[in-house]
DNA sequence: CTATAAATATACAGACTTGTATGACTATGC
DNA sequence: GCATAGTCATACAAGTCTGTATATTTATAG
């Protein structure tokens, strides 16, 4: 039931945006009573942040399980980041970086899904950041963070644009980063 | 008295977002009748279209106004993109990337601000790759959409995180990427 | 001074928002 | 068979949303 109810809002939410959304079409979209959605979760804001946190989370998860299967080496992991971001990208609704919709939606840093999305991020970059010093970078802080912020501008810049040039040079500007850190 | 409008709509927008702010909202802070405001403006979103293109465009005027002002040599200009980058978003109501926002907040295609929001990032991303002309890069669109890509993921990750080494970190890269491109 | 245009306050319509209250229905465990 | 827990539909409260209607006041131009 709450797997059903997360599912529906998490599809509502990347098609419309979360502010957008009324609690109302989420129980239509899930096809349950309102009630039972307010009994799972003790308001709309608690659904968002449970939303958020799940996609955003389910999307490393999914990069971790994709990189590990497909090689071992983990320098071959990190040159093989983009191919699997293309991948992801490429499913039609996977809806972007969940924590940078989230944070545009709700600007006051006082805001919980704010912070959440803050928290989120930091984990995004950590995940990258343990790639890299698994790879043997000498700083790994640093090309991870960089890293970090060429695939949120490269999802972005996918999103808005559509041409497959984008995903193209952003493989292109990570090798040569990754080049440049190495040595 | 459109000037007052825009101006009030364009900080609420940035502080609250654009879908959570009123028009009563907008009226209040402007020191506005409502009826004033939509004698100015048909709908609330022409207004929106109004304030995003105009943050927008001003943030690009502003970045080459600054450019333009204290370097003449164009390969120099590249090099201090992000040093006036981190000027800009020293300022705490830079609010980020105008268009990055707005298109999180009205992710469908077919929406007017949507369409408004891609052409705006083209045209971001367009200028990056004329500076990158200018400097006699041989491939002045690949490392214009690195360095407009690698601008809005750092742009994102300071406003998340507000750790100085983001800038720092994004600064080292674009160096590194200019460097790449020309040899 | 007067005529025209713009800005004002107030009120309202109608739709939508989150969250609750009520009572009936159904499925599971004993 | 029966109790208990979960789900259901419906209605509702109280507030907000965009946009409009109306009538009054202010400011500008001739």
């Amino acid at each position: 039931m709450r797997e059903r109810i997360l599912t529906a809002a998490s599809e509502l939410f990347q098609a419309r945006g979360i502010n957008a959304t009324g609690v109302d079409t989420i129980v239509a979209e899930a096809g349950i009573a309102k009630m039972t959605l307010y009994k799972h979760f003790r308001t709309k804001e608690d659904l968002v942040l449970e939303v958020v946190a799940r996609r955003s989370r389910g999307f490393s998860e999914w990069l971790a399980a994709r990189l590990e299967k497909s090689s071992s080496d983990s320098s071959e992991k990190l040159r093989r980041l983009f191919d699997y971001i293309e991948e992801w990208l490429a499913d039609p609704q996977c809806g972007g970086l969940p924590f940078l919709k989230a944070s545009a939606e709700f600007p006051q840093q006082d805001s919980p899904v704010y912070r959440l999305s803050a928290e989120l991020s930091r984990e995004f970059r950590d995940y990258i950041t343990g790639l890299a010093r698994e790879a043997g970078i000498r700083t790994p802080e640093a090309l991870g963070l960089q890293l970090a912020m060429l695939i949120e501008g490269a999802v972005l810049s996918e999103q808005l644009s559509k041409d497959p040039e984008v995903l193209e040079h952003a493989r292109q500007a990570a090798h040569i980063l990754i080049e440049s850190a190495r040595r």
